[in-house]
DNA sequence: GGAATAGTGTCTGTGAGACACTATGAG
DNA sequence: CTCATAGTGTCTCACAGACACTATTCC
């Protein structure tokens, strides 16, 4: 191990973000499209410099306030907040161009957001579904336009982070990160079809959800919004690994 | 994402191994003493610099070359070498005094091996059970000699690696990365019960192991190293992901 | 009324865990 | 023989999935 804090190799360091919401039965996420070279005019993930002082997570969710305005929580935010955990490193020599540059990625679940407000300078940023980015299995290209494939090795990255949300919600209460505090068990359904993409029979699914302990937890209030009769309102209870898990079809 | 390849704050990215094995009934860690400060003479993980132009895994295995002389495989080495992936990365700007340093840490999974040799400038390099040098929930300190705190933030990057190991040997064959390349049903549930810490039904286990279908291949031979009646050796089969997977006890 | 969603009851298959029992070696 | 480990059979309980049925709203 030879530590020599004056001579060791130069490396910039980065936070990338995979920032994913679902948005009208679809898995989306964050891309801004790229103000300068390299790979100007493509899309790509947000993200930028770790500054000097500044803790990883940190970074990642100074980057997202910046980006999005969401506040972000790694372990255990309040309902409205979004979950920040860290996914991955990405460090090719060849990833960019110009230096050696080490990304850090984050994985952040957000409840649905309004379109979010441009900021720094990324001249466009949009939610865009992970479909029209990556080619999922079996599923592929849809007649919408396309945002692919994305700038570095975005795509790469992107995907790790789909993987990872899409495990997570097996086996931990994660799903209720892409819901608003409030929420019913067939919005909570509609997250998990969306995430893995399936449909799943909702008797089922509602004696699961509910029967898991600590999962979910009723407020007492109900409400209409998806029409049909009332659908009691919960949120999102204690426990954050579930036991019995969640099991994806066909796995 | 303003990126200057000319400015950019200067870090220092090393990678750091949890290597781990399971030898007489215990899960053990691979631990270097430190010849120089910081934290002379106390124990830490191996590691070291990136070089220029290196990948992450790539540093990584030849960090584990140079201390144990192990060759490693990303994803589907030879049954004979050890496996090797991403853990995470640890960037807080107090986790080394001298500088900013940014480590990705790896996970490495290997049979018993000899007692390393040491090399580089390590002067004392040795494995050492992971419950004498982290405090296991409900089991704790034993009588043996103990080799933690380990150094920086060693100790909270080899909890990290354990659980790691302890959770991705539910769902995926990883657990036979522990056993040499023919192994018996009986080696492979001590290799379960050392890195769980619990003791399995050696019936229901050999039922259930040889029931999951690409988990193990019978190669023919049989051997009695373990005493008792002759025991079939099997090699680990195609598949990387069980199902149904094994489950931990009262989880 | 019909359409839509919420929620309950019930059956069936699969698999986990408990544990009786048999098989085959070493000493 | 005894002891140790390997391996099989069988029972029971829990749970996943299929699906009939009822409940409550809006039109």
């Amino acid at each position: 191990m030879p530590y020599d804090p004056s001579a060791f190799p130069p490396f910039a360091v980065t936070v990338d973000l995979v920032v994913l919401t679902v948005r009208s039965h679809a898995l989306c996420a964050l891309i801004v499209r790229r103000g300068e070279p390299p790979h100007q005019g493509r899309w790509a993930l947000p993200g930028g410099f770790v500054l000097p002082g500044e803790d990883l997570a940190a970074a990642a969710a100074r980057e997202l306030d910046e980006e999005t305005g969401l506040r972000a929580y790694g372990t255990e935010g309040s309902a409205t907040e979004a979950h920040l955990e860290q996914l991955a490193t990405y460090g090719d020599p060849q990833r960019d161009p110009r230096m050696r540059v080490v990304s850090v990625a984050h994985l952040v679940l957000a409840p649905d957001l309004p379109t979010p407000r441009p900021g720094g300078d990324a001249y466009g940023v949009r939610w865009a579904s992970v479909d029209s980015m990556i080619s999922s299995p079996g599923g592929g290209v849809r007649d919408a336009e396309r945002f692919g494939p994305l700038a570095f090795d975005h795509d790469r990255i992107l995907r790790d982070g789909v993987e990872r949300a899409r495990s997570k919600i097996e086996y931990s209460s994660l799903a209720t990160a892409f819901c608003p505090p409030e929420f019913t068990v067939g919005e909570l359904r509609r997250v998990y079809e969306a995430v893995w993409g399936v449909s799943l029979d909702p008797r089922n699914f509602h004696r699961k959800v509910t029967g898991t302990p600590g999962f979910l937890v009723a407020t007492g209030g109900s409400t209409t919004r998806q029409g049909g009769r009332p659908a009691q309102l919960f949120h999102a209870g204690g426990a954050t690994l579930l036991n019995p898990p969640m099991l994806r079809p066909e796995s």
